[in-house]
DNA sequence: CTTTTCGAAACTTTCGAAAAAATGTTTACA
DNA sequence: TGTAAACATTTTTTCGAAAGTTTCGAAAAG
């Protein structure tokens, strides 16, 4: 039948032959926009550690209304992307070297398991999505500190696509969620060394790919274990002003 | 100083009598208060696994607006303890066995990665608050499942006080946050165990404390992990309709 | 008798304004 | 000159209503 072609008579012009209800899965609610949108800030440090997040910058800043921006918010803090104090509002979460090393330890961990799991009910499809999301990841080099913020954001996706391709055929739910809340952490970092970065490292990737798809369970957790540890490193050595002490000092306004 | 018995003259009546700003440490914000009662609500099981959350009906039974119980209600999901699906509103996160077997193993990393680190760096304050706490549990024998809700209600959080004593020395604060997490997913189940178990188990907490407070590191790893799996198999054999798979059956639409 | 279409009711989502609270500044007084 | 209260401003918190979706049920078409 020739169902899909009818259209309502009504139509006229304000909806440009939009579907039926049904067939439309909306995941582009505003909250949930908003949402994707600050935590892509926060991750890039856009709205840097410990800033101050004033509903009305926010307001001016996402075109939404506060309520919107609260539940937004409310996530965040339940992420650990920004803290929130009663009556005093809300400010990104802050970073520090030791805040960066607790969650490393952990990630290593939760990497390990997820990815040994993954790779044990690992399927075709599976391998199919790692090598493609590799692929992607390799048409762009890592960047560097002086290439532009387009570059450094797209290659950030891609880095995070292909580190959920690899544990994604993993059956342990509470794991996958509490490593997908680690890694998005482990990002703000990872910014953060983009940015400042001299050294370069080799291809650890490819490496991780190809023990992965081998279906090499302690190589491949080797692998990621000592990615994890080194990029700790260097951000331990490489970036500025990332100290043991948390980075409260500057919370003091203006003077 | 007196400060604190001084008053503002210029107060009539609207404002009756309140303390200076500075002095008032607000831990009471409405939003929190409706979280903390929502979340002890999923909890006890008092909103019901799979239980659709209409905002009328919450309005009534919390007294607060929409917008308030729509930033509650998103942390919940944040947590675990909700889900959502844009335009079909809340519910309340679904139970299976399954769900419990994939928390309760990541618990047994937690629970003895936090302990251990707990036990290495204990104080006097921390063997103090653990003495205390388990005394206060030991006081309420494990409910039964013709207790009064209000018993079951108390001894949860004793025992919920008791086993975050345990750990409050941990170093490492990612850790304790999703340990956290777990233990109040585990606490659903936990609530359902009571209601229906049959058998009693015996005092496995006076033997965690012993062995805790003995600095006995494998010991006392060993006690919880085997607390954790025991609590587990009793759950998966004595609560009815606790099913490996999940509750979703009910979800379909219409025909 | 089944399937589709339409419309009303119920519910969710979004918004901005009013109330409450905190911060900053000035003023009064010793 | 220092202290603290009173005032003014900014910011957060809470609320209820308007707008937009989905769901349900009845009527029409196949």
């Amino acid at each position: 039948m020739a169902k899909i072609l009818k259209m309502r008579p009504g139509d006229n012009d304000r909806s440009a032959a939009t579907t039926a209800p049904q067939d439309v899965l909306r995941e582009d609610a505003v909250t949930f926009d908003v949402l994707r949108r600050m935590r892509e800030d926060i991750l890039c440090c856009v709205l840097k550690p410990d800033q101050r997040l004033r509903f009305g910058e926010l307001r001016q800043r996402y075109d939404t209304s506060v309520g919107t921006l609260r539940e937004a918010l409310s996530h965040l803090v339940s992420e650990g992307l920004a803290r929130t104090e009663a009556g005093r509002g809300f400010t990104v979460a802050p970073i520090s070297l030791a805040d960066f090393l607790d969650l490393s330890e952990l990630r290593v961990y939760l990497e390990t398991r997820t990815l040994a799991d993954a790779i044990r009910h690992g399927t075709d499809a599976w391998e199919a999505e790692i090598v493609s999301s590799y692929f992607l990841l390799s048409k762009l080099s890592a960047p560097r500190p002086d290439d532009p913020v387009g570059v450094k954001r797209e290659w950030g996706k891609r880095h995070k696509r292909f580190h959920d391709s690899l544990v994604a055929t993993c059956t342990s739910p509470w794991s996958l969620h509490f490593r997908s809340e680690l890694f998005d952490q482990a990002r703000r970092y990872h910014w953060l060394t983009m940015i400042h970065a001299r050294s370069r490292r080799r291809n650890e990737h490819l490496d991780l790919r190809d023990a992965v798809l081998a279906r090499d369970v302690d190589l491949a957790c080797g692998l990621i274990e000592k990615h994890i540890r080194t990029t700790v490193e260097q951000a331990a050595s490489e970036v500025p002003g990332l100290t043991m002490e948390t980075a409260r000092g500057a919370r003091r306004r203006k003077g």
